[in-house]
DNA sequence: CCCGTAATGCAACTATGTTGCGTTATGAGA
DNA sequence: TCTCATAACGCAACATAGTTGCATTACGGG
């Protein structure tokens, strides 16, 4: 998905070594075109090297501790990781069908929030906005 | 939470006999002003009446199925059960503190979503759209 | 080369949710 | 009222997702 990003440097500009296992997970998640889960991750990781589950789950959490990647909850059991918004990539929502459970990234700038409303009320600090899209996905809707 | 709605005739009108099992869940769901755990749920009815784990998940399945209430993925680890938007109740965005983990309604009316430039390129049916806010909560945000 | 620290592996455990199956309760019809 | 079919429920076992503790390994600085 990105050959913009230089996956040794992002994790050593976070103070991160830039180990094998780290860098592999972040491939694997950085080319993929949809977020996937810590499951996902590890098999494809482990079609190459081998990489403990635990190990996997441990990096993911570092990751996302240092914004490199996002963890979403998109309804399914789990969470899913994708790459964190950054100057190459911007925030942008995501789908899920409602029928097959497949998740897709819509486009960025796609949609409009106005957070105007809740600003004016909500007293906390407000950090991210997430939009999930839920529905039903152009191949279900095809097959009824 | 909510006096306006009569829990019996929604179950009824929704084809699912007004047992004392559903009664009690979708009071407990109900009169709580966030969204709550299934364990939570579980705990809270058992206080007053034994009802098992395993049927408090099948009443939430129904219910969320009949779309009497919602379930939500906020972030923590499992799902989260509110009333589902209907004509009292009104869809509202949900907030999740980053530090302490706890949930909030958010005011209805407070967020705009556009999404015409979505539907511009998305070829499947858009059923929902659900706003999530993370940031500090008031509390954690004086506590530092 | 030695040492401290960070990363990894492995086993066990917790939390959350699901399935199968037998039992109980409820409502419709005889 | 009695009988029966069906829906709801309880319980045990299982499945999945994630976490913790601790031992081992790898790496970089002196």
């Amino acid at each position: 998905m990105c050959s913009r990003c230089n996956y040794r440097e992002i994790l050593e500009r976070a103070g991160l070594e830039a180990t094998p296992g780290r860098m592999h997970v972040l491939e694997v998640v950085g080319s993929h075109p949809a977020p996937l889960s810590a499951a996902e991750i590890h098999r494809t990781v482990n079609r190459s090297r081998a990489l403990d589950r635990v190990t996997v789950y441990r990096i993911l959490d570092r990751l996302v501790e240092k914004k490199i990647l996002q963890a979403l909850s998109l309804g399914g059991r789990g969470r899913l990781f994708g790459l964190a918004p950054n100057e190459h990539h911007p925030a942008h929502p995501h789908f899920r069908c409602a029928r097959c459970g497949g998740v897709q990234c819509l486009p960025p700038g796609g949609v409009r929030v106005d957070l105007a409303g809740v600003r004016r009320v909500f007293a906390g600090e407000i950090r991210r906005v997430e939009v999930q899209v839920e529905g039903l996905c152009a191949n279900c809707l095809q097959r009824g």
